[in-house]
DNA sequence: CCTACCGATCGGTAGG
DNA sequence: CCTACCGATCGGTAGG
Protein backbone atom coordinates (compact mmCIF):
# COMPACT_ATOMS: atom_id res chain seq x y z
CA UNK A 1 0.00 0.00 0.00
CA UNK A 2 1.57 3.25 -0.92
CA UNK A 3 1.37 6.23 1.67
CA UNK A 4 -1.49 8.62 1.63
CA UNK A 5 -1.67 12.22 1.00
CA UNK A 6 -2.29 13.91 4.35
CA UNK A 7 -5.84 15.07 3.53
CA UNK A 8 -6.11 11.32 2.99
CA UNK A 9 -4.67 10.53 6.31
CA UNK A 10 -7.27 12.63 7.72
CA UNK A 11 -10.05 11.37 6.24
CA UNK A 12 -8.98 7.73 7.12
CA UNK A 13 -8.85 9.19 10.54
CA UNK A 14 -11.86 10.52 10.80
CA UNK A 15 -13.63 7.21 9.08
CA UNK A 16 -11.76 5.69 11.79
CA UNK A 17 -13.03 7.87 14.80
CA UNK A 18 -16.65 7.76 13.68
CA UNK A 19 -16.42 3.84 13.81
CA UNK A 20 -14.99 4.03 16.85
CA UNK A 21 -17.81 5.75 18.27
CA UNK A 22 -20.37 3.45 17.00
CA UNK A 23 -18.86 0.43 18.29
CA UNK A 24 -18.54 2.22 21.39
CA UNK A 25 -21.58 3.16 21.94
CA UNK A 26 -22.84 -0.11 21.84
CA UNK A 27 -19.71 -2.17 23.09
CA UNK A 28 -18.28 0.54 25.73
CA UNK A 29 -15.56 2.59 25.31
CA UNK A 30 -13.36 -0.29 27.25
CA UNK A 31 -14.75 -3.24 25.14
CA UNK A 32 -14.11 -1.25 21.98
CA UNK A 33 -10.84 -3.16 20.54
CA UNK A 34 -8.66 -2.27 17.92
CA UNK A 35 -8.49 -5.68 16.19
CA UNK A 36 -12.43 -5.37 15.70
CA UNK A 37 -12.01 -1.28 14.58
CA UNK A 38 -9.50 -3.00 12.06
CA UNK A 39 -11.87 -5.49 11.08
CA UNK A 40 -14.85 -3.12 10.18
CA UNK A 41 -12.56 -0.65 8.75
CA UNK A 42 -10.51 -2.79 6.29
CA UNK A 43 -7.46 -1.89 7.89
CA UNK A 44 -4.51 -3.28 9.55
CA UNK A 45 -4.46 -3.38 13.66
CA UNK A 46 -0.95 -1.33 13.18
CA UNK A 47 -2.78 0.70 10.65
CA UNK A 48 -5.83 2.08 13.26
CA UNK A 49 -3.30 2.01 16.22
CA UNK A 50 -1.12 4.39 14.21
CA UNK A 51 -3.57 7.17 14.10
CA UNK A 52 -3.69 7.35 17.77
CA UNK A 53 -0.61 5.90 19.77
CA UNK A 54 -2.54 3.84 22.27
CA UNK A 55 -5.89 2.89 22.98
CA UNK A 56 -6.63 5.53 25.65
CA UNK A 57 -6.15 8.08 22.89
CA UNK A 58 -8.46 6.38 20.98
CA UNK A 59 -10.92 6.70 23.46
CA UNK A 60 -10.38 10.11 23.93
CA UNK A 61 -11.29 10.68 20.54
CA UNK A 62 -13.97 9.08 20.25
CA UNK A 63 -15.73 10.33 23.06
CA UNK A 64 -14.42 14.56 21.97
CA UNK A 65 -16.34 13.38 18.68
CA UNK A 66 -19.72 11.92 20.43
CA UNK A 67 -19.56 15.06 22.16
CA UNK A 68 -19.43 17.13 19.17
CA UNK A 69 -22.47 14.85 18.09
CA UNK A 70 -24.22 15.73 21.27
CA UNK A 71 -23.45 19.34 20.70
CA UNK A 72 -24.95 19.61 16.97
CA UNK A 73 -28.26 18.04 17.89
CA UNK A 74 -28.78 19.11 21.25
CA UNK A 75 -26.86 22.79 21.51
CA UNK A 76 -26.38 24.10 17.65
CA UNK A 77 -30.49 24.67 16.72
CA UNK A 78 -30.56 26.75 19.45
CA UNK A 79 -27.22 28.90 20.57
CA UNK A 80 -28.40 31.72 18.30
CA UNK A 81 -31.50 31.74 21.19
CA UNK A 82 -30.80 34.65 23.83
CA UNK A 83 -30.60 32.28 27.26
CA UNK A 84 -33.81 32.11 29.04
CA UNK A 85 -36.90 30.03 29.53
CA UNK A 86 -38.11 29.74 25.85
CA UNK A 87 -34.52 28.66 25.02
CA UNK A 88 -33.84 26.20 27.72
CA UNK A 89 -37.30 24.45 26.89
CA UNK A 90 -36.26 24.04 23.21
CA UNK A 91 -32.95 22.26 24.61
CA UNK A 92 -35.13 20.11 26.88
CA UNK A 93 -36.99 19.27 23.70
CA UNK A 94 -34.10 18.50 21.12
CA UNK A 95 -32.22 15.95 24.00
CA UNK A 96 -35.40 14.08 24.29
CA UNK A 97 -35.43 14.40 20.97
CA UNK A 98 -32.15 13.30 20.34
CA UNK A 99 -32.97 10.46 22.66
CA UNK A 100 -35.92 9.55 20.87
CA UNK A 101 -33.99 9.51 17.52
CA UNK A 102 -31.23 7.11 18.66
CA UNK A 103 -28.74 9.24 17.26
CA UNK A 104 -26.05 6.81 18.96
CA UNK A 105 -26.91 3.24 18.50
CA UNK A 106 -26.63 1.86 21.96
CA UNK A 107 -27.82 5.00 23.36
CA UNK A 108 -26.14 8.35 24.89
CA UNK A 109 -22.61 7.86 24.58
CA UNK A 110 -21.76 9.84 27.16
CA UNK A 111 -24.36 8.28 29.92
CA UNK A 112 -22.90 4.86 28.49
CA UNK A 113 -19.33 6.51 29.23
CA UNK A 114 -20.26 8.29 32.84
CA UNK A 115 -21.45 5.09 34.25
CA UNK A 116 -18.40 2.77 32.38
CA UNK A 117 -15.31 5.12 33.91
CA UNK A 118 -17.11 6.63 37.33
CA UNK A 119 -15.36 4.09 39.03
CA UNK A 120 -11.58 4.40 37.54
CA UNK A 121 -9.30 6.93 37.95
CA UNK A 122 -7.79 8.70 34.35
CA UNK A 123 -7.71 11.03 31.73
CA UNK A 124 -11.02 9.69 30.42
CA UNK A 125 -13.08 9.42 33.04
CA UNK A 126 -11.86 13.24 33.59
CA UNK A 127 -12.70 13.69 29.93
CA UNK A 128 -16.47 12.32 30.55
CA UNK A 129 -16.62 14.38 33.68
CA UNK A 130 -15.75 17.61 32.08
CA UNK A 131 -18.35 16.87 29.77
CA UNK A 132 -21.24 16.51 31.93
CA UNK A 133 -20.10 19.37 34.01
CA UNK A 134 -20.05 21.88 31.06
CA UNK A 135 -23.72 20.48 30.22
CA UNK A 136 -25.09 20.92 33.84
CA UNK A 137 -23.68 24.55 33.45
CA UNK A 138 -24.98 25.00 30.14
CA UNK A 139 -28.66 23.61 31.76
CA UNK A 140 -27.86 26.36 34.65
CA UNK A 141 -27.07 29.50 33.16
CA UNK A 142 -30.31 29.21 31.07
CA UNK A 143 -32.01 29.01 34.45
CA UNK A 144 -30.87 31.84 35.91
CA UNK A 145 -31.44 33.40 33.09
CA UNK A 146 -35.27 32.42 32.97
CA UNK A 147 -35.21 33.27 36.72
CA UNK A 148 -33.92 36.76 36.00
CA UNK A 149 -36.71 37.47 33.74
CA UNK A 150 -39.27 36.20 35.68
CA UNK A 151 -40.21 33.48 33.65
CA UNK A 152 -39.17 31.33 36.84
CA UNK A 153 -39.89 32.10 40.81
CA UNK A 154 -37.09 33.79 42.94
CA UNK A 155 -36.72 30.61 44.52
CA UNK A 156 -35.83 28.68 41.87
CA UNK A 157 -32.26 26.88 42.81
CA UNK A 158 -30.66 26.79 39.09
CA UNK A 159 -28.21 23.98 40.08
CA UNK A 160 -31.17 22.05 41.52
CA UNK A 161 -33.13 22.78 37.94
CA UNK A 162 -29.68 21.41 36.23
CA UNK A 163 -29.93 18.36 37.96
CA UNK A 164 -33.41 17.63 37.67
CA UNK A 165 -33.45 18.01 33.83
CA UNK A 166 -30.64 15.61 33.99
CA UNK A 167 -32.27 13.14 35.91
CA UNK A 168 -34.73 13.53 33.39
CA UNK A 169 -32.49 12.91 30.41
CA UNK A 170 -30.88 9.88 32.20
CA UNK A 171 -34.01 8.23 33.15
CA UNK A 172 -35.31 8.54 29.61
CA UNK A 173 -32.39 7.06 28.42
CA UNK A 174 -32.80 3.89 30.37
CA UNK A 175 -36.88 4.13 29.39
CA UNK A 176 -35.93 4.29 25.39
CA UNK A 177 -32.79 1.74 25.77
CA UNK A 178 -32.95 -0.77 28.62
CA UNK A 179 -36.78 -1.12 29.03
CA UNK A 180 -37.82 -0.27 25.77
CA UNK A 181 -40.27 2.17 27.06
CA UNK A 182 -42.25 3.95 24.00
CA UNK A 183 -43.77 6.42 26.29
CA UNK A 184 -40.60 7.39 27.79
CA UNK A 185 -40.35 10.19 25.56
CA UNK A 186 -43.43 11.31 26.24
CA UNK A 187 -43.13 11.07 30.13
CA UNK A 188 -39.73 12.74 30.09
CA UNK A 189 -41.90 15.89 28.69
CA UNK A 190 -44.35 15.63 30.90
CA UNK A 191 -41.88 15.73 33.62
CA UNK A 192 -40.08 18.93 32.29
CA UNK A 193 -43.56 20.21 31.87
CA UNK A 194 -44.24 19.61 35.89
CA UNK A 195 -40.53 21.22 36.12
CA UNK A 196 -40.73 24.13 34.32
CA UNK A 197 -44.25 24.48 33.25
CA UNK A 198 -46.12 24.87 35.85
CA UNK A 199 -44.45 27.78 37.74
CA UNK A 200 -44.39 30.04 35.09
CA UNK B 1 -6.58 -30.49 47.35
CA UNK B 2 -8.94 -32.72 48.81
CA UNK B 3 -12.85 -32.27 47.60
CA UNK B 4 -14.98 -29.99 50.17
CA UNK B 5 -18.03 -30.85 51.13
CA UNK B 6 -21.15 -29.40 50.17
CA UNK B 7 -21.78 -26.99 52.91
CA UNK B 8 -18.15 -26.30 52.05
CA UNK B 9 -18.56 -25.77 48.94
CA UNK B 10 -21.53 -23.51 49.41
CA UNK B 11 -19.60 -20.98 51.02
CA UNK B 12 -16.47 -20.68 48.25
CA UNK B 13 -19.70 -20.30 45.60
CA UNK B 14 -20.83 -17.60 48.02
CA UNK B 15 -16.99 -16.01 48.64
CA UNK B 16 -16.74 -15.95 44.66
CA UNK B 17 -20.28 -13.99 43.99
CA UNK B 18 -19.58 -11.41 46.76
CA UNK B 19 -16.05 -10.70 45.01
CA UNK B 20 -17.33 -11.01 41.36
CA UNK B 21 -20.63 -8.16 42.73
CA UNK B 22 -16.98 -5.42 43.87
CA UNK B 23 -15.43 -6.12 41.13
CA UNK B 24 -17.79 -5.83 38.45
CA UNK B 25 -19.62 -2.57 40.52
CA UNK B 26 -16.22 -1.16 38.99
CA UNK B 27 -14.79 -2.71 36.00
CA UNK B 28 -18.28 -3.73 34.88
CA UNK B 29 -20.28 -7.51 34.00
CA UNK B 30 -18.31 -7.65 30.82
CA UNK B 31 -14.82 -6.71 31.87
CA UNK B 32 -15.10 -8.53 34.93
CA UNK B 33 -12.67 -11.36 33.86
CA UNK B 34 -12.46 -16.06 35.52
CA UNK B 35 -8.62 -14.77 35.90
CA UNK B 36 -8.91 -12.00 37.69
CA UNK B 37 -11.68 -13.59 40.16
CA UNK B 38 -9.26 -16.50 40.86
CA UNK B 39 -6.29 -14.70 41.62
CA UNK B 40 -8.48 -12.86 43.92
CA UNK B 41 -9.75 -15.59 45.96
CA UNK B 42 -7.01 -17.73 45.94
CA UNK B 43 -8.33 -20.38 43.08
CA UNK B 44 -7.56 -21.31 39.96
CA UNK B 45 -9.83 -20.60 36.82
CA UNK B 46 -11.34 -23.83 36.65
CA UNK B 47 -12.00 -23.78 40.40
CA UNK B 48 -13.73 -20.53 40.06
CA UNK B 49 -15.42 -21.40 36.40
CA UNK B 50 -16.27 -24.90 37.57
CA UNK B 51 -19.29 -23.25 40.49
CA UNK B 52 -20.67 -21.57 37.10
CA UNK B 53 -20.08 -23.62 33.67
CA UNK B 54 -19.69 -20.26 31.88
CA UNK B 55 -19.19 -16.59 32.38
CA UNK B 56 -22.79 -15.66 31.77
CA UNK B 57 -23.75 -17.59 34.58
CA UNK B 58 -21.41 -15.74 37.10
CA UNK B 59 -22.96 -12.70 35.69
CA UNK B 60 -25.98 -13.55 36.12
CA UNK B 61 -25.62 -14.47 39.69
CA UNK B 62 -23.66 -11.76 40.52
CA UNK B 63 -26.51 -9.69 39.39
CA UNK B 64 -28.93 -11.69 41.40
CA UNK B 65 -26.88 -10.77 44.81
CA UNK B 66 -26.61 -7.23 43.99
CA UNK B 67 -30.17 -7.04 43.93
CA UNK B 68 -29.74 -8.77 46.89
CA UNK B 69 -27.73 -6.17 48.65
CA UNK B 70 -30.23 -3.45 47.22
CA UNK B 71 -33.26 -4.97 48.40
CA UNK B 72 -31.79 -5.03 51.92
CA UNK B 73 -30.77 -1.41 51.45
CA UNK B 74 -33.40 -0.09 50.41
CA UNK B 75 -36.25 -2.33 50.63
CA UNK B 76 -36.29 -4.51 53.93
CA UNK B 77 -35.57 -1.64 56.26
CA UNK B 78 -39.50 -0.35 55.01
CA UNK B 79 -41.59 -3.97 54.14
CA UNK B 80 -43.40 -3.87 57.05
CA UNK B 81 -44.95 -0.43 56.66
CA UNK B 82 -48.19 -0.22 55.01
CA UNK B 83 -47.89 0.89 51.34
CA UNK B 84 -48.39 4.82 51.25
CA UNK B 85 -46.48 8.58 51.12
CA UNK B 86 -44.61 8.22 54.58
CA UNK B 87 -43.07 4.64 53.20
CA UNK B 88 -42.88 6.03 49.93
CA UNK B 89 -40.63 9.01 51.47
CA UNK B 90 -38.26 6.32 54.12
CA UNK B 91 -37.75 4.23 51.20
CA UNK B 92 -36.31 7.02 49.03
CA UNK B 93 -34.89 8.45 51.76
CA UNK B 94 -33.25 5.00 52.11
CA UNK B 95 -31.98 4.96 48.72
CA UNK B 96 -30.40 8.13 48.57
CA UNK B 97 -28.69 6.95 51.84
CA UNK B 98 -27.50 3.47 50.07
CA UNK B 99 -25.95 5.39 47.38
CA UNK B 100 -24.58 8.28 49.36
CA UNK B 101 -22.99 5.52 51.95
CA UNK B 102 -21.48 4.07 48.50
CA UNK B 103 -22.51 -0.30 49.60
CA UNK B 104 -20.81 -0.96 46.32
CA UNK B 105 -17.47 0.68 45.23
CA UNK B 106 -18.60 1.69 42.23
CA UNK B 107 -21.40 3.43 42.04
CA UNK B 108 -24.99 2.03 42.03
CA UNK B 109 -24.48 -1.78 40.36
CA UNK B 110 -28.10 -1.98 38.47
CA UNK B 111 -27.47 1.14 36.97
CA UNK B 112 -23.94 0.46 35.98
CA UNK B 113 -25.37 -2.72 35.12
CA UNK B 114 -28.47 -0.96 32.84
CA UNK B 115 -25.78 1.32 30.85
CA UNK B 116 -23.61 -1.70 30.09
CA UNK B 117 -25.89 -3.95 28.78
CA UNK B 118 -28.96 -1.65 27.44
CA UNK B 119 -27.38 -1.73 23.70
CA UNK B 120 -26.83 -5.77 23.72
CA UNK B 121 -29.63 -8.86 23.50
CA UNK B 122 -29.27 -11.50 26.17
CA UNK B 123 -29.84 -13.17 29.57
CA UNK B 124 -27.97 -10.25 31.45
CA UNK B 125 -29.73 -7.27 29.37
CA UNK B 126 -33.39 -9.12 30.61
CA UNK B 127 -32.31 -10.04 34.21
CA UNK B 128 -31.09 -5.90 34.56
CA UNK B 129 -34.70 -4.87 32.82
CA UNK B 130 -36.76 -7.04 35.05
CA UNK B 131 -34.72 -5.43 38.56
CA UNK B 132 -35.56 -1.92 37.13
CA UNK B 133 -39.10 -3.02 36.09
CA UNK B 134 -39.68 -4.48 39.42
CA UNK B 135 -38.78 -1.54 41.25
CA UNK B 136 -40.48 0.88 39.23
CA UNK B 137 -43.13 -0.79 39.95
CA UNK B 138 -43.12 -1.03 43.79
CA UNK B 139 -42.36 2.99 43.71
CA UNK B 140 -45.53 3.50 41.55
CA UNK B 141 -47.73 0.89 43.92
CA UNK B 142 -47.05 3.69 46.57
CA UNK B 143 -47.54 6.41 44.88
CA UNK B 144 -50.41 4.89 44.01
CA UNK B 145 -51.47 4.38 47.61
CA UNK B 146 -50.38 7.85 48.47
CA UNK B 147 -53.10 9.15 46.15
CA UNK B 148 -55.60 6.55 47.54
CA UNK B 149 -55.41 8.58 51.17
CA UNK B 150 -54.91 11.50 49.84
CA UNK B 151 -51.26 12.45 50.80
CA UNK B 152 -50.78 13.56 46.81
CA UNK B 153 -53.38 15.05 44.54
CA UNK B 154 -55.97 13.08 42.52
CA UNK B 155 -54.06 14.31 39.19
CA UNK B 156 -51.15 12.49 40.33
CA UNK B 157 -49.82 9.96 37.60
CA UNK B 158 -48.14 7.02 39.51
CA UNK B 159 -45.94 6.08 36.86
CA UNK B 160 -44.58 9.55 35.87
CA UNK B 161 -43.68 9.80 39.41
CA UNK B 162 -42.29 6.77 39.65
CA UNK B 163 -40.41 7.16 36.59
CA UNK B 164 -39.48 11.13 38.37
CA UNK B 165 -37.62 8.84 41.38
CA UNK B 166 -35.91 6.97 39.25
CA UNK B 167 -34.68 9.77 37.56
CA UNK B 168 -32.95 11.55 40.99
CA UNK B 169 -31.62 8.65 41.87
CA UNK B 170 -29.43 7.88 38.01
CA UNK B 171 -28.50 11.55 38.63
CA UNK B 172 -27.85 11.31 42.59
CA UNK B 173 -25.54 8.07 41.60
CA UNK B 174 -23.45 10.28 38.23
CA UNK B 175 -23.39 12.98 40.83
CA UNK B 176 -21.69 10.91 43.26
CA UNK B 177 -19.34 8.57 41.37
CA UNK B 178 -18.62 10.75 38.28
CA UNK B 179 -19.06 14.31 39.56
CA UNK B 180 -17.78 13.86 42.74
CA UNK B 181 -19.89 16.20 43.97
CA UNK B 182 -20.72 15.89 47.88
CA UNK B 183 -23.55 17.97 47.81
CA UNK B 184 -25.71 15.57 45.47
CA UNK B 185 -27.56 13.67 48.30
CA UNK B 186 -28.53 16.81 49.43
CA UNK B 187 -29.64 18.47 46.02
CA UNK B 188 -31.29 14.29 45.48
CA UNK B 189 -33.14 14.95 48.60
CA UNK B 190 -34.39 18.67 47.86
CA UNK B 191 -35.63 17.41 44.48
CA UNK B 192 -37.67 14.43 46.48
CA UNK B 193 -39.14 17.28 48.36
CA UNK B 194 -39.72 18.82 45.65
CA UNK B 195 -41.85 16.26 43.74
CA UNK B 196 -43.43 14.86 46.90
CA UNK B 197 -43.47 16.99 49.51
CA UNK B 198 -44.90 20.48 48.30
CA UNK B 199 -48.06 19.22 47.22
CA UNK B 200 -49.85 17.38 50.43
C1' DC C 1 -10.84 -28.19 43.38
C1' DC C 2 -6.26 -28.72 40.88
C1' DT C 3 -2.69 -28.83 36.74
C1' DA C 4 -2.10 -28.52 32.12
C1' DC C 5 -3.59 -27.15 28.12
C1' DC C 6 -6.57 -25.23 23.90
C1' DG C 7 -7.37 -21.61 20.16
C1' DA C 8 -8.52 -16.84 19.99
C1' DT C 9 -7.73 -12.31 20.88
C1' DC C 10 -5.82 -8.51 23.44
C1' DG C 11 -2.74 -3.90 23.05
C1' DG C 12 1.18 -2.79 21.04
C1' DT C 13 6.04 -2.76 18.49
C1' DA C 14 9.70 -3.40 14.78
C1' DG C 15 10.77 -2.57 10.45
C1' DG C 16 9.77 -1.25 5.97
C1' DC D 1 -0.25 2.01 5.90
C1' DC D 2 1.37 -2.97 5.67
C1' DT D 3 3.31 -7.77 7.42
C1' DA D 4 5.06 -10.18 11.04
C1' DC D 5 5.55 -10.68 15.47
C1' DC D 6 5.65 -10.05 20.93
C1' DG D 7 4.02 -11.52 25.72
C1' DA D 8 -0.20 -11.52 28.21
C1' DT D 9 -4.66 -12.79 28.92
C1' DC D 10 -9.20 -14.26 27.49
C1' DG D 11 -13.11 -18.10 28.26
C1' DG D 12 -13.20 -22.63 28.61
C1' DT D 13 -12.04 -28.00 28.53
C1' DA D 14 -9.81 -32.58 29.71
C1' DG D 15 -8.63 -35.42 33.06
C1' DG D 16 -7.81 -36.53 37.65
Amino acid sequence: MPRRSVAEARDTHAAIVARAVDLASVEGLEGLTIGRLAGETQMSKAGVIGHFGNKEELQLQALRAANAVFRREVWDPNAQRKPGLPRLLAICDDWIGYLERRVFPGGCFITAASCEFDGRPGRVREAVRESVLTWRRVLEDDVSAARAAGDLPKRTDPALVAFQISAIALATNQGIQLLGDERAPATARAALRDLLGRRR
